[in-house]
DNA sequence: AGAGTGATAATTTTT
DNA sequence: TTATCACTCT
């Protein structure tokens, strides 16, 4: 095994104890993944930790899924049994949470943006005063804000808000925090369950592993330390790397961390070497963050870096910074380059764009397809998820299961613990012509009688509600809607995925919705885009359909399984588009945390002026291992000229042969085939039109069929 | 009424 | 960094 550097080794070779901290400092391309995988070799191997008595956690899904995907690799010339492996914990932040609080409470709602819509609605009418929100994001923040100052600022409406959330047991993601540490902080000692996930955190892991210690904020810092204290905590990251700042500081949580154990075991490695990226590359990102290139000094007498593992050598080719007018303009750029790049030998799997944002990356997905090009949107999690549309379908089905189920629970009335209310409030809130007024009036005459809003309305004769006649007609077709599924137990009775699916559309239909539910009316493009979410959704369904265990109805099983279905779904999905003849990688930057690519386009896109943050422009810049191109991007630090029309790159012999010997790839053929790339080229840059603005997508989509 | 001031959001993630 | 809102002052 010298697959490590010595900076590595020291690393992997720290000895166990108990109640100690070791933090490496690791860059980007410093080996990081694979130190913290031969770290856990070693645990096992050499420390005779066991498996099930390591837990490695980190924010983001992606880091985890990297870090499962490549634990059976490392562990494969060892004599460890590979189920037992599989008993590592490795999870999100937020998935061990949730994780801790359903084993606790039950099935929980994480509320999404068609929650807080309905909430707003409950909210008095008066647009002077500070209740009145432009969106529904200044709600999110205002409640945040008052569940992080208690009752402190007894803002009574907030109040009122928070209790409807708890008593329908919907959550936010820091609630879920808060909740399991309270769990974890909990005697479990006189318990019978003799193996609950809760308890093995308590008592059973001895070491934790914390993968991008940047990410973490401060209101993370109460979990954290509660699982760390006492293990040994071993902790991976790059402050440089930290863009997640907006969530909270990230050295506020770090220097609670760093004092958790006492200072004599706490350890600070840092990993040098930069394997990824070219000197070119290096330069220009450490230039960013005001850092000269890695410095000799630091590097002390035991750490002398072996000359094969030195750096890799220039490329000769500088990152190039283009801005541009306009968006076609850019896009255009992007699709000449990949054109040039894909003549000279370089394949669409090699290709990254990466912008900061969700809605840029969209356009450019666009263009794309224009062209033919083959793409990949990476994303955690597939689009319907966050299409208001679906959420609202999944809404209506959470009415019908929980109201049914409270139907039978009649009989002993507990007090005003209804989770039907909250998703009752979000759909009908939905319904074209019902505003927050009769909303609230509605809520507060079910609150006078103690009943849930569903028994409201099905009990109390309809003259009594506090409601205007014609709201009267549309809560009364919302009722009759949904009368059957519930009452008679329809919804639970339907065994059907489809079934369940149309019944759910049809109800949705009928209801005459707002238009931002129903953006699909006389729009084709955004019909078709439902449709395809739709779509989607159902097989995950069938999917549930096919797994669920029996003794349970498929909507119950449905609603508590499905986001793990899904994620699960979509990752096999995601998998089985990289094989084939490859796609051009389309990702947020913060989604590229952690990955590299042989060839990197950094956006920051046109519309938007205001600037690129410098961690995350750092970020972007360190995901290229030989080829930068940086767009419209708005730093202070990055001076970049109208970009003029340039084949250079084709005949580059010398970087060429650079770039195929840094993929392992055979430069055989690939010398001398300059004037049949070139010819190529030109061949299809006639066919796309470029420097005619967009041009007509039949013929490009012909034209690179051939490529 | 219309000009001027000051505060704040826009974007990124987590089930 | 810019756009927009709520509010104040003339």
């Amino acid at each position: 095994m010298n697959k490590l550097t010595p900076s590595q080794w020291k690393v992997v070779n720290r000895p166990y104890e108990p109640a100690s901290t070791l933090k490496v400092i690791a860059g980007p391309g410093s080996g990081k993944t694979l130190t913290l995988l031969y770290k856990v070799l070693h645990l096992v191997t050499v420390e005779n930790i066991k498996p099930e008595e390591i837990l490695i956690f980190s924010l983001t899904n992606k880091a985890v899924d990297n870090i499962i995907e490549n634990l059976l690799s490392v562990f494969e010339d060892s004599h460890t049994d590979r189920d037992n492996i599989k008993q590592i914990g490795c999870y999100t932040v937020h998935g061990l949470a949730n994780k801790i609080v359903v084993e606790n409470e039950g099935m929980i709602n994480i509320i999404e943006e068609i929650g807080w819509r309905g909430l707003m609605k409950l909210l008095p009418p008066s647009k002077r005063t500070p209740h009145h929100f432009r969106s529904y994001k200044e709600l999110e923040k205002v409640v945040k804000d008052y569940k992080l100052n208690g009752g402190r600022k007894n803002n009574p409406v907030i109040a009122k808000l928070v209790k409807l959330m708890d008593n329908c047991k919907v959550m936010t993601n820091d609630d879920l925090i808060i909740r399991a540490k309270k769990y974890l902080e909990l005697d479990h000692s006189q318990s019978d369950t003799s193996s609950s996930f809760t308890q093995d955190l308590q008592k059973k892991y001895k070491v934790v592993l914390i993968d991008e210690f940047q990410d973490l904020y401060p209101s993370l810092a109460p979990l954290i330390t509660i699982i760390c204290k006492g293990k040994q905590l071993i902790m991976f990251g790059d402050t440089n790397q930290s863009i997640y700042e907006f969530l909270g500081n990230n050295s506020h949580i770090m220097s609670q961390l760093d004092n958790l154990h006492p200072k004599h075991s706490t350890t600070v490695l840092k990993l040098f070497d930069n394997f990824r990226s070219t000197p070119e590359i290096i330069s220009l990102a450490s230039n960013i963050i005001n850092r000269p290139l890695i410095e000799k000094q630091v590097i002390d007498d035991t750490d002398v870096t072996p000359s094969e593992l030195v750096r890799k050598l220039p490329s000769g080719v500088l990152p190039q910074l283009a801005s541009f007018d306009n968006l076609a303009a850019e896009s255009e750029f992007i699709v000449d380059k990949i054109t040039q790049l894909i003549c000279s030998s370089v394949r669409f799997s090699d290709i990254a764009i990466l912008s900061r944002t969700n809605s840029h990356l969209t356009t450019l997905a666009n263009v794309l397809r224009k062209y033919g090009i083959p793409y990949q949107k990476l994303k955690s999690q597939p689009d319907w998820m966050d299409d208001l549309r679906i959420q609202f379908l999944l809404d209506i089905m959470k009415v019908c299961s929980l109201a049914s189920d409270e139907k039978h629970s009649r009989e002993f009335n507990t007090g005003a613990k209804w989770q039907s209310d909250f998703s009752i409030l979000v759909t009908m809130s939905a319904i074209k012509g019902v505003g927050d007024a009769s909303i609230q009036a509605l809520y507060k005459a079910c609150g006078l009688k103690n009943l849930s809003i569903w028994k409201y309305l099905t009990m109390v004769p309809n003259f009594e509600w506090p409601l205007g006649l014609s709201i009267k007609k549309k809560i009364e077709n919302y009722t009759s809607n949904l009368y059957e599924m519930i009452e008679n137990d329809q919804v639970h009775q339907l065994d059907d995925p489809m079934e369940l699916l149309e019944k759910v559309s049809n109800i949705a239909s009928s209801l005459n919705l707002n238009p931002i539910y129903l953006q699909s009316i006389g729009d084709s493009q955004s019909l078709s885009e439902f449709k395809t979410h739709l779509q989607e959704m159902a097989q995950v369904m069938k999917v549930s359909k096919s797994n669920k265990p029996p003794g349970i109805s498929f909507v119950k099983w449905f609603l508590e399984t499905y986001f793990d279905q899904t994620m699960v779904f979509h990752q096999a999905n995601q998998a089985l588009q990289t094989t084939g003849p490859g796609t051009i990688k389309l990702s947020t930057i913060h989604s590229a945390k952690g990955l590299e690519f042989p060839i990197v386009f950094l956006t920051n896109g046109n519309t938007s002026n205001f600037p690129m943050d410098t961690n995350a422009l750092y970020v972007g810049m360190t995901r290229a291992r030989n080829l930068l191109y940086i767009c419209n991007m708005k730093h202070q630090k990055i001076v970049s000229k109208p970009s003029s029309y340039s084949k250079h790159i084709m005949s580059n012999d010398f970087f060429w042969t650079y770039y195929n010997k840094d993929l392992n790839r055979s430069t055989f053929g690939a010398k001398m085939a300059y004037g049949y790339n070139l010819q190529r080229y030109n061949h299809l840059r006639k066919n796309f039109g470029f420097y005619r603005a967009y041009s007509s997508m039949n013929c490009c989509k012909r034209i690179l069929k051939r490529i």
